[in-house]
DNA sequence: CTACCAACTCAAGTACACTTGAAGTCAAGA
DNA sequence: TCTTGACTTCAAGTGTACTTGAGTTGGTAG
């Protein structure tokens, strides 16, 4: 198994050194072992780190991702604590989910208006996405 | 048309009056009549607050949405910076959305393992969905 | 008229997710 | 041996999106 430097981890995730260390810092990733001072990774962080990437676009805290991350795998803590979690976290991600489709289309719809017309065809857009409804 | 208080508009839109200060003040909403030195609003805000939550959910910065709300319908504004802000933000709709799509089975997936065997079925469910792929 | 409440402004503070800078350490190459 | 460069820690700084607090003002109720 290739051990890999913070420096090489960094880059094969896309991430600054500085975003390792403070993952680490927080609890969100568990200190390596260190050789002469420095961290070595095993490639397996890659992964972990790819789960922190999407779940962090979708929304997710780092303070929640540790929870999941950490706590789920760990016998010892209460189940209910990142089940509850979860259970919330599914409810966001519809939300969350309806949310992006709509502005999808509404960017999409936009993108067709011509420059000329913009104004009303914005709102027509938007009207016909009922996006505009009124939040009574 | 109803005349609103500022505190009447935030209760509506799920905001604090502080909020709408700040976004009066950072520009994304354009300064309303004043009277006694008191904002009154109208309930076309509350339409366009929906649609600052939604974008906002979806990852819009408040900046964009500045952008996109008061460029994109005034006529002297070039149209390029919004055309292009859109055509980039409807990319990031495409990835978010495949991102919320895995998460979200993942989550579900997750709350279907029993507590016993919790980790290992984990572990398969994240390569069943191939998010633990090799980050290479 | 006074008291009060809800609004106002402006500066400073907060949370999250990092980054940056200063000062020191370690292993390898010239 | 000396230098280089990538690492280390720790404290402080950054950007985004607000919130909070202090002190002030304006319209209404008693």
């Amino acid at each position: 198994m290739a051990e890999l430097s913070i420096s090489e981890v960094a880059q094969r995730a896309g991430l600054r050194p500085s975003a390792l260390r403070y993952y680490e810092e927080i609890g969100l990733l568990t200190p390596t072992r260190r050789i002469g001072g420095r961290r070595h990774y095993d490639e397996s962080v890659l992964e972990k780190l790819a789960v922190i990437q999407t779940a962090q676009q979708a929304g997710f805290t780092l303070a929640e991702l540790r929870i999941l991350l950490n706590d789920v795998l760990d016998a010892a803590s209460p189940s209910t604590r990142w089940h509850d979690l979860i259970q919330r976290k599914l409810q966001e991600m519809n939300t969350l989910l309806q949310n992006v489709q709509n502005m999808k289309r509404l960017l999409e719809d936009i993108m067709d208006c011509d420059d000329a017309s913009l104004a009303e065809c914005i709102i027509l857009t938007g009207q016909r996405h009922q996006l505009f409804h009124s939040a009574q």
